[in-house]
Order: C-alpha cells, then structure tokens, then sequence
DNA sequence: TCACGACCTGTCCACTAGTCCAATATGTAG
DNA sequence: CTACATATTGGACTAGTGGACAGGTCGTGA
C-alpha cells in the first residue's frame, strides 16, 4: 500500500525521495491529477503549483498533498495549506524526515516546519475577530450539526470534501444542507456563503 | 517510554483515557509542571488552563502537550495552539483516535481536528500582508467580459440570471466563468466568491 | 412508554454547473 | 495579410447539486 507520487517540473525524482520512498511514482504537474493511495507531493517549483494542488484536491479529496519547497517561505506555506495542503516542507528534507511528514500526515496530521508553526497558529489568532462568530442571531436556529455543514460549504468545499472532513456521508452533508437553506431562507450554498461572510460584517448593524 | 500525563480539574483519569494509554498517569492542575516523556494531555476545563499550559511548557519545553476539550471550539483551539500546544482535539474521542493524536503529535506534527483546519490556515492566510503578486493584480488577468461574468456571479446570481444581466447567453457566461476559473486557479465559483470576496477584504486593509 | 427532535442514511429524479470540441465575428499588433 | 486575443454561441457530455420520499438510531422530556 501507500504508494508516494511526487508532481514536479520535470516529471523526476530526486535520489533523495526515492531513497525515502523506494516504491514512488513520479510525474509531470501538467498531467492532471494522480491517482495515489500514498501521498501526493507537489513541488512548489511548478508554474501553476496552485492550480495543481486544487485540481488535485478536487479529483482525490482523500488523497493528502504536501508541498515540497527548494526555498522555504511563510507566504508560501501558508497559501499551501490555504489550499488544501496538509504539509509543506524542504525539498532538501532527508529520507528520514520525509518519512516523518508521511507518517504524521497519513495519520490525519499537519506538518509544518516548526519555525513556521508560531507564526501560523499567531496570524491565524490574531485574525480572529474578538468573540467572533461565538452566536449571531441567524445561526441559532441552525442545530450544532447543520452549522457545521454550513460551515465546511462557507469554507469553499465540495459535498464530498465536506463529508470527508466530518466523518459523514454525502448524502447526509445534503441534508443538513437542505435544513439549513431552509431555515435561512436561501437557495443554494453560494448564498449561504454570502450570508456567512457577510455576518461578521455586520454583526455591528443588527447589535 | 512514553508515558502519557493527563491534567484535569480533580486529578481524574476517564476510562476510555486509560483505554487507549493503559500506562497513563493524571495529576491535578495546581501541581504545576509535570515531567513527561510522554505527552502531556491538559484539560480545557481546567479553571487556568493557559497558564497552566504556559507552565507546562516553561518547564519542559521538550514533551508535546496536547489539550482536550469537551466541548471543541475554534476560538479556543487557537488559544491553545498559539499558547504552544501540539495539539486540540476533542475530550470524548475514541481511544483510537486518542493513538492517532499521541502517533502524530510525537513524530512532530500538529494535530487540529479535520474541521477546524481549514479554518485556521484560512484565518491566517488571511491575516498575511498583501506583498507583492497576490493584490488586485489577481485580476488584472481577467478580460472586461470576464470580470463582469465573475462579479455577477459573485453576487450569488446563477448563470441563467447573470446571462439575463448581461444581455448574453447562458453557455457564454460558462464560456467566461470557465476561463475566470482557469485564469485564477480555482475549481468552482463557490472559490471563485471566497477568492474575490477575501480580496475585496484585504484591500479595505491596505487602503 | 411515547412523542419529538437531532442525526444519519438510502434511492430516485430534475436541474445546474463545468468541460470538451467546434464555429463565427471583431478588433489589434506584427 | 496573418496571427492572436476577445467575445459570442452551439451541442454533447459528466459531475455536482438540491429536492422528494422513506427509512433508521439515539437521547430527552412529558
């Protein structure tokens, strides 16, 4: 099982992933999206390395990608991870530390590089608005489940991603879903995203 | 090796705790620092669990600490993650996935539950100064049709409304939606919206 | 015990969204 | 003139979405 594709520029391995992982595969990023039961590795060197990792995202949403990067850089981490990414480290990193982000990220982890994490986790609290989202008056009438379909939808997933993320199925993210339109008088989940992202806004105008 | 500390209010062990870590040890929250070479697992309940959690590290910075809470909440998981924790995970997991966390944790990793991840990476991203090619410029590469196309549907209307706005068929408004999508590196309006809408955001910041 | 709500799942069906291949018209830069 | 970008549409097709209908468990409160 656990079979590693790394996506780069050139489609080749490095010596040092093959001697991490004898048995990965390899191809160029232009390809599309890999069909792995391992973990997809995407060097941060391609062009479009975004638009790669979410059309990868897109076709294996259970598939977990890390990025490989030659020159390592907040920014970039952090637009990774923003993009489904659920590690990024050195492209230099050893056999054995790759093997360590694997074994963490097949594990349901994250990995980030521990100079990088403070910094993550800081910018991440310092966003949060004060008290944010604790109860705005629209969502009460949401259950505590259908506020966290909602939730996952107003994050930009898919039905299947979202219940993926939950530990449910499709069918039942479509229900929840249903409800909450129902109660919020919406019509699909762009609206509801709408909705959402506009009600931190104006927590102030209906206080 | 690797024996597990649980810190609780009342120096208490829950059985399926000592389910999956039969060697593990509790102790109340006023001792102050435990020495683990383990984990150190710390309850949100605790009346000072910050402080108690800033100790713990003060003390021994080395041994991860992970802090549950029974009733998980993203607000409080960046506390604890941006007070150093490793991890946040929920007080009534299963003994399996209580393995998981220690499994991850210990290799490095950083354990947030599926659905607060991509919360707090998206805060975060959110949260970076607006450098260089990620600007307004994002759009720049749009055509003035496409731009139109995309802000219609941006406003939540559906392709048959937004071509009835703009006086053009439906298939030509999937004909520049799918450019837009291409252009931008994103998979579906639903990312279309979270893109265009973060960006009006980070705008007002730099204005 | 029974009713009720939250939660989870299934099947079937209609509609929407997104992509592929292709065509036409218009302007502009070389 | 030619090449290229832009704008416009068509048809066909696959995937994704949302609704209708029909079940199932579980816990709380009457």
């Amino acid at each position: 099982m656990s079979v590693h594709h790394f996506i780069t520029p050139g489609g080749m391995l490095q010596p040092r992933w093959q001697e991490a992982f004898p048995e990965a595969l390899a191809s160029a990023g232009e390809a599309g999206a890999v069909d792995s039961n391992g973990i997809v590795w995407l060097l941060a060197t391609l062009p479009e390395w975004r638009a790669a990792l979410g059309r990868q995202l897109a076709a294996h949403p259970a598939a977990p990608c890390v990025v490989l990067d030659p020159q390592p850089e907040e920014r970039r981490a952090l637009l990774a991870l923003d993009g489904g990414a659920r590690g990024y480290c050195h492209a230099q990193a050893t056999p054995a530390q790759l093997r360590e982000v694997a074994l963490v990220v097949q594990h349901g982890g994250l990995w980030i590089g521990p100079e990088l994490m403070s910094r993550v986790v800081g910018a991440a609290r310092r966003a949060l608005p004060p008290a944010a989202e604790a109860g705005d008056e629209r969502f009460a009438m949401l259950s505590p489940r259908e506020l966290e379909v909602a939730r996952a939808v107003a994050d930009g997933l898919s039905n299947k991603e979202a219940a993926l993320r939950l530990g449910i199925t499709e069918r039942t993210v479509k229900a929840h879903l249903g409800a909450a339109f129902e109660k919020l008088g919406v019509r699909d989940r762009l609206q509801l995203v709408l909705l959402m992202s506009g009600a931190t806004e104006s927590r102030e105008a209906t206080a």
